[in-house]
DNA sequence: CGTACGATCTGCT
DNA sequence: GCAGATCGTACGA
């Protein structure tokens, strides 16, 4: 078990107790199976960060999108389109996928699936855990607190994601999920239709959003 | 080359 | 509830 690089061991102090927790970075077996549906509910309750500027910022996923594969007209690969911007979609699972949306919001996805399958995760909102003192920061806002990262553009601000991390591995690079043992059941799950793609005709109203009931983190409930 | 528009967010009415 | 911000890409003349 310790010669998996990927666990990573915390040490808590707390209450003159010791505590031993193991986190699990998530590996590319998961991002590379074929059910973008599945893997978009559980990625609900793993947790996502970033290292940026030297400072690690991130927390527990509570709202994903899928786009499934060339026929989803939701999707920027419908019809097996391919250019410049969404040519990482055809890559091999566990990678990045981030564009600039309305020329203003960096929006974050993870590509799942092999090669040549463009299947892809919006990761719409967190829950901050960690680096909350950056977030803020970076937000510019001391309102409410349940604005930080409840929704793509703002989740990408406050983890500073940007399209220099476009198409970069999950595994070992700057951005990586881990799973912390968090449980999030089916019957935890809202499932919804997509936001922002009235146009997708018959793909408009598929429930392939999905967020944690009751979550307050949630961009929309 | 010009124009249209988008997987959004914010601030103002 | 609505307009404005802002830019890369697509598409048609």
């Amino acid at each position: 078990m310790l010669e998996n690089i990927h666990w990573i061991i915390f040490f808590l102090i707390k209450k003159k107790k010791y505590k031993f927790i193991l986190y699990k970075k998530l590996d590319l077996d998961f991002y590379l199976r074929d059910d973008v549906i599945q893997i978009s509910k559980e990625l609900l309750g793993k947790f996502l960060f970033s290292k940026a500027d030297g400072i690690i910022t991130g927390g527990m996923i509570v709202e994903t999108e899928a786009y499934k594969g060339i026929n989803d007209k939701a999707s920027h690969a419908y019809k097996n389109k391919i250019n410049n911007k969404n040519r990482v979609m055809y890559r091999s699972g566990g990678i990045s996928y981030i564009y600039l949306c309305y020329g203003l919001h960096y929006l974050f996805n993870i590509i799942t699936n092999k090669k040549t399958i463009p299947d892809a995760i919006l990761i719409r909102a967190i829950e901050p855990t960690k680096g909350l003192k950056k977030i803020i920061e970076r937000r510019m806002i001391s309102s409410n607190k349940y604005n930080l990262t409840n929704g793509p553009g703002k989740l990408s601000k406050a983890l500073n994601i940007n399209k220099t991390n476009n198409g970069k591995c999950l595994i070992n690079s700057k951005i990586w999920l881990e799973d912390r043992k968090i449980t999030i059941n089916n019957s935890m799950i809202n499932s919804k239709k997509r936001i922002g793609i009235d146009y997708a005709e018959e793909y408009t109203n598929k429930k392939w959003r999905f967020y944690i009931k009751n979550n307050p983190w949630v961009s929309v409930k």
